[in-house]
DNA sequence: AAACGGAACTTTATGATTAAAAACAATTTG
DNA sequence: CAAATTGTTTTTAATCATAAAGTTCCGTTT
């Protein structure tokens, strides 16, 4: 029926860390002082004074603020755990988790009243949501209202990885041209040196290998400074990390697999070898693909 | 406080136009072949059909629904003007008019009550536009509500035209090795012809160049069927559409040395040379990135 | 089997409500 | 007395509730 207080209850919390540092007779700077580190207003620092005032923290005279008396845990005002953090990001792995999991099949009219109960959010924020996604073609408004879940489909999948492809390609190609002194280099150096490591303990690490992968990939399409590239990488990254996360089968064999195609397109990439670099992008997406359609398959059937 | 009643005004005058057809006594079909031919529900036909009971233009039992008298024009109910088209498409051309044409700088907090004033749009249609083009980079949502502008910079509109010849080469590769019998052989020919005529008579049509252009790079993109490259083609397309519109220097020199520059492109794909095709096309994109940036300075020091 | 009647549920635009920001005025302090 | 701080009022805007419009589903009728 109105805006939550969570930025009136953060300040407040800040206000008490900041009593507790001080000692009791210590003095509180100004409002304006304390609204600018705080990031708020000076109404909401105000409001929160007063209410230090209230619980017999401070003693608030003009512009004396004394501090009374230390703060305790219980002074401090709960945030309800469910709208703690920024929930958007929250909501989208949740969202994500469910539809790439496959447990919708694609096609499913999507009821925002239905969701927002389901996910415990206001219809609106949903919808919004909903919309955000929409360039990416995961859902689809319908003509009279209402949405429908596209889905994570085959179609979906493979359009997704030549879409990769023609942005990771691209990115071969400026790295091999990048001047020596680029930082890209350097990273490669490290990358390479990590997989090596990963490498000789496959057997017991090769879990790890999901992060470092996705470590790699962005820094090779860093070096093309592109917002949009940029905007992409994180929406595959996303979608790619997703499935590491589920489809287990066979995974050490994978990974050992994909370190060797890195370390290969690591090595052309240093030698400057612009066809040797293509090559071995080419064959390493080629096997991303496969693996992302396979799981999905097994999924599918499963 | 309630949704609007056009989709019930617009079937009722279409129901009113359909007695008017009919002479008195004549039958209306069921209400679900109302329905579907209206394109609504069966509800809001029921609604009408009661309606038109009320003002005595039918008798209605069952189905039974013989119309009593021809309705006259003022049977009919007004829709607002202003809600007529579905707005969406005219809010979005709006939006764009107003950031690309640079009346606002970069950075520009906008805050959304004042824009649907100004656009005269409800403030949550107005949110959803607005998260609809963050993928883009055009605006960004700040971290404690509220948006920012990022505006159509120069750095914009190189990272766009990087893009875009990112896909556009891509797409370049794919169609020199189209089959023979693929339909964008046929769509070339015409427009290449399109182009030869075009040319015969520039310094009378030169203007018709715009729709040409958007054609011809619509048709070699169609050839990559992939919905991220169409998604993002769309709004290149719309960019550059938009520039075309405003930056008329030098306009006729302008466009037929792009319509040289289509030709050779389309002679190098007939012939299925492939790099001769590739650097037909970056010849284009370079020459169209830089008319893109010389708007850019020229709008904004004038 | 096709069409109707009605109820249950969704979507969606607006209003109410309140948090937060901003603007303004008064006061203190160095 | 100027700058900073505080006190007060006004404005703005985020959120939920609400109510109307519209859709869909299911049983009934023809």
């Amino acid at each position: 029926m109105a805006r939550t207080d969570v930025r009136f209850r953060r300040a407040y919390n800040r206000l008490i860390e900041l009593c507790g540092a001080l000692a009791p007779g210590g003095s509180l700077p100004s409002e304006n002082a304390l609204a600018a580190e705080f990031g708020v207003s000076r109404t909401v620092v105000r409001a929160g004074l007063k209410r230090l005032v209230k619980v017999g923290i401070l003693s608030w005279d003009g512009r004396e603020k004394t501090v009374l008396r230390c703060p305790e845990e219980r002074d401090r005002l709960a945030l309800d755990g469910s709208a703690s953090g920024d929930d958007m990001e929250e909501l989208e792995a949740r969202f994500l988790d469910w539809v790439l999991r496959f447990d919708v099949p694609a096609g499913t009219p999507l009821n925002v009243a239905q969701l927002s109960r389901d996910f415990g959010v206001a219809p609106h924020r949903l919808q919004e949501f909903l919309s955000s996604f929409t360039p990416f073609g995961l859902v689809e408004r319908r003509p009279h209202g209402g949405w429908t879940l596209l889905g994570f489909t085959r179609d979906f999948a493979v359009e997704l990885s030549e879409f990769r492809s023609v942005l990771e390609l691209n990115a071969v190609r400026h790295v091999v041209s990048a001047p020596v002194d680029h930082s890209i280099w350097r990273q490669l150096g490290q990358i390479r040196g990590e997989h090596l490591a990963l490498k000789e303990q496959i057997d017991a690490k090769f879990h790890d290998f999901s992060k470092l992968d996705e470590r790699f990939h962005t820094a090779l399409n860093s070096v093309v400074r592109n917002r949009f590239v940029a905007e992409f990488q994180k929406v595959i990254s996303l979608i790619f990390h997703y499935h590491y996360m589920w489809d287990k089968t066979d995974e050490r064999r994978r990974n050992a697999a994909a370190i060797e195609e890195h370390l290969a397109l690591i090595d052309a990439l240093e030698k400057r070898d612009e066809a040797a670099a293509e090559e071995a992008a080419r064959c390493h997406l080629r096997t991303s693909m496969t693996t992302l359609l396979s799981s999905l398959r097994d999924h599918q059937l499963g």
